[in-house]
DNA sequence: AAGGCAAATGTTTTT
DNA sequence: CATTTGCCTT
């Protein structure tokens, strides 16, 4: 066997961790160390060297996409297709389990998946059917409450409310969600994991098979296991199984949803015989960043402790920006990035990170402005749009018409006089007799208890449901999509719809029937329609379809977790923004931000920016926020501070409306000149805002940054 | 039942 | 500021 190959290019502790005899593994692995090599390589050595075969083997991520180029990595490393060996996230891979042992999971055949959005849903007409006022039980609050509690492996019945009036509020809405849950045959993401785990519990024989098989679990991503998730592995893996986990406490940033990092420290205590390996030289970033980074995290007290270097050498500093306003922070920015585009780099090379999403949009109106192309990443994915999730509504109900939450959806949309009330009498009797929605409505035209012109409506809905069937059934799924888009009436409806809006509406469920033609089915004894649903509801996909066109990348820092550029700015670090000032006050998640800058700074290979603005407008609010305080954890040796010059005009908006008004004039005063003040010295001004005696004047003063000062109070001095 | 206007309400996100 | 929700009218 040819060893060389798969060692090639490792470091002595990479090495250690590829090869490893130890029946577990863990392996600590700082930012840029090779996290994903080394469990690529581990699989490649146990497939080629240990003669493992792939079908005993189990690799979890937590992303499809880190799924996939885990496989085609290590299909290329050994050149062999590893059929058999199963690689997912626990979400995909808990789905299969269930598909496959649906009886035994005491599931209907054929369930749904719930996207978060569909859970909502429920929850709001729980609250409602258990009368209580949605304001004072706000359902995204119980939604989130609920979920907290799967996350825990926690059901109604183990939850001890205490005479908590609160509690057992909650524990009364989880309770009426689960059974709408199960009347209705459909289960969440969270259910997904628990049920999972509770297969196993309950049938002694099919955990035993699976134990049987996989006898060799690889874990990504360790840091962000929630409890079921370790549970699930603890289940799984028997004496006579080899556990190998990859992890950074240091970049764990999703204890907000559930996520454990005590899971990293249990499991040296909960797998015996267990190595651990840590992988602290860096191969991504210049020193600079890295001793900055290395800086940022030293505050954290609960840290297993890592050490990172590297030896790429100091590179440039970090360069730090206090820019007026949001406005100039996005100028400088997109500056910024023109200059690096203008020296021949790609623009994929290079990245902003945001704490927030609204974040983006500033940003991107100066990009646009600049005709810079760049791509947004995350906010509203593909198939969770309002549009693509009534077509899909549409095939749900062509599959099956006793889908409840599709014909809940869709039946009035477009609108054909099918109203609330006429649905609240269709559900009110489906549930009675317990029968499907569809059923009901059939059942109730017939026996002629509604109003003429509701039953009408209704009618003329099931035909057209029955008319999709027949004619779509059997056609390739892309045309099945054309012709439902098509034939529900959908795409007419938003072509009719004025604006932009109505536009990208259009073209969005023009690109749904390319991605149907795109769709390859993966088994041959179930129908493509149901694989195609399946696969949608577990991967939102991606917002753009146009990934190959060379553009900035814009996201926020969490979506920016593995991932890794020679630019990235950081805009908006500030106080109150980042670390935000919902997690200001719990030292917890204060923690957890820090840890956030540490991924967000460790993004960056050879050039890094802070950027940050003294006044920032916020849903119409003026904000003043001091500058970050994980800025200011970086010692000033690897920073340098840009100030504005002088002799150069700053327009402190890039807009054509901008508000720059030449009261400059009357005043003795001009934009750009220096200026004294006698608190805070010498400055140079940036902007004059409105008129007469409440004119004020925007100065960059060198010692104390940014003031805005009432001009006929301030007593300036012309320099 | 549907469309229009005022009021409320804004972290982070994968599955 | 911008978007979504809820109430009100037709």
């Amino acid at each position: 066997m040819d060893v060389t190959e798969i060692l090639k290019n490792l470091n002595e502790s990479q090495e250690q961790a590829v090869t490893s005899d130890n029946q577990h593994l863990l392996v600590l692995a700082g930012a840029g160390s090779g996290k994903t090599r080394v469990l690529v390589h581990r699989i490649a050595w146990k497939v080629q060297v240990e003669n493992i075969s792939p079908f005993g083997i189990l690799a979890v991520t937590f992303t499809n996409k880190a799924a996939g180029e885990m496989r085609d990595r290590i299909e290329t490393l050994l050149a062999q297709s590893l059929r058999g060996m199963w690689v997912g996230t626990f979400h995909g891979l808990a789905h299969r389990l269930l598909k496959m042992h649906w009886n035994d999971a005491k599931l209907p055949e054929n369930f749904q998946i719930l996207d978060s959005d569909d859970q909502l849903r429920l929850i709001k007409r729980v609250t409602k059917s258990l009368d209580l006022d949605d304001q004072k039980w706000p359902p995204r609050q119980s939604q989130w409450w609920i979920n907290s509690q799967k996350d825990e492996g926690l059901r109604p019945d183990n939850i001890r409310e205490d005479k908590d009036p609160y509690l057992s509020v909650m524990v009364k809405i989880y309770r009426s969600y689960e059974e709408l849950c199960n009347r209705l045959g459909v289960i969440d993401f969270a259910e997904l994991l628990l049920r999972a785990l509770e297969l196993w519990k309950n049938c002694p024989s099919v955990l035993a098979h699976y134990q049987n098989r996989f006898k060799h679990i690889l874990i990504d991503e360790f840091q962000d296991t929630n409890s079921v998730q370790y549970q699930w592995l603890k289940t799984l893996s028997s004496s006579f199984s080899d556990v190998t986990a990859v992890g950074d406490d240091d970049q764990s940033i999703y204890g907000w949803r559930g996520a454990k990092v005590e899971n990293i420290l249990s499991f040296e205590r909960d797998f015996k015989e267990t190595k651990v390996v840590k992988l602290e030289q860096n191969y991504r970033s210049t020193s600079n960043i890295l001793n900055a980074a290395n800086a940022v995290i030293k505050r954290n007290a609960d840290r297993l402790g890592k050490n990172l270097w590297t030896d790429l050498g100091e590179g440039e500093p970090i360069f730090l920006y206090s820019a007026f306003n949001e406005n100039d922070e996005a100028r400088y920015i997109v500056e910024n990035l023109k200059s690096w585009i203008d020296q021949g780099n790609n623009r994929q090379d290079a990245a902003v990170l945001y704490r927030s999403n609204a974040q983006s949009r500033v940003i991107e109106s100066a990009l646009l402005q600049f005709d810079i192309p760049y791509r947004v990443y995350g906010g509203q994915r593909f198939f969770e749009r309002l549009e693509i999730k009534n077509a899909l509504a549409y095939m749900r109900l062509i599959l099956n018409c006793h889908d409840d939450v599709a014909f809940e959806r869709v039946v009035n949309i477009p609108p054909r006089g099918i109203g609330e009330r006429t649905v609240d009498a269709v559900r009110e009797h489906a549930r009675n007799i317990s029968i499907s929605m569809w059923s009901a409505a059939k059942a109730m035209i017939v026996d002629k208890n509604l109003n003429t012109r509701s039953a009408n409506a209704l009618a003329a809905f099931l035909n057209l449901i029955n008319e999709m069937s027949n004619t779509l059934e059997a056609l390739p799924l892309s045309e099945l999509a054309e012709n439902s888009i098509e034939m529900s009436g959908l795409i007419e409806m938003h072509r009719r719809e004025k604006g932009e809006r109505g536009q990208s509406r259009v073209e969005n469920l023009e690109e749904l029937v390319g991605a149907c033609k795109n769709f390859t089915p993966e088994s041959i004894d179930t129908p493509v329609l149901a694989q195609f649903l399946d696969q949608v509801s577990l991967e939102a996909g991606e917002r753009q379809a146009n990934e190959d066109q060379d553009a900035v990348q814009l996201m926020t820092l969490h979506s920016a977790k593995g991932l890794e550029f020679p630019l990235v700015i950081m805009a908006g670090m500030e106080e109150n923004l980042f670390p935000h000032k919902m997690s200001q006050n719990e030292p917890g998640r204060l923690e957890e931000e820090r840890r956030l800058a540490y991924v967000g700074i460790t993004r960056a290979m050879q050039k890094l920016y802070f950027t940050c603005a003294e006044t920032r407008n916020l849903y119409g609010t003026d904000h003043f926020n001091p500058v970050s305080r994980f800025v200011r954890d970086v010692p000033k040796e690897f920073m340098k501070e840009v100030r504005l010059k002088n002799t150069v005009i700053r327009p402190t908006s890039f807009s054509t409306n901008s508000r720059i008004s030449d009261s400059g004039d009357l005043t003795g005063f001009e934009l750009g000149q220096r200026v004294g003040h006698h608190v805070y010295g010498e400055g140079v001004i940036l902007n004059f805002e409105g008129n007469g005696p409440r004119a004020r004047v925007h100065v960059s003063f060198e010692q104390v940054g940014t003031k805005i000062l009432i001009l006929a109070s301030a007593n300036l001095q012309s320099l």
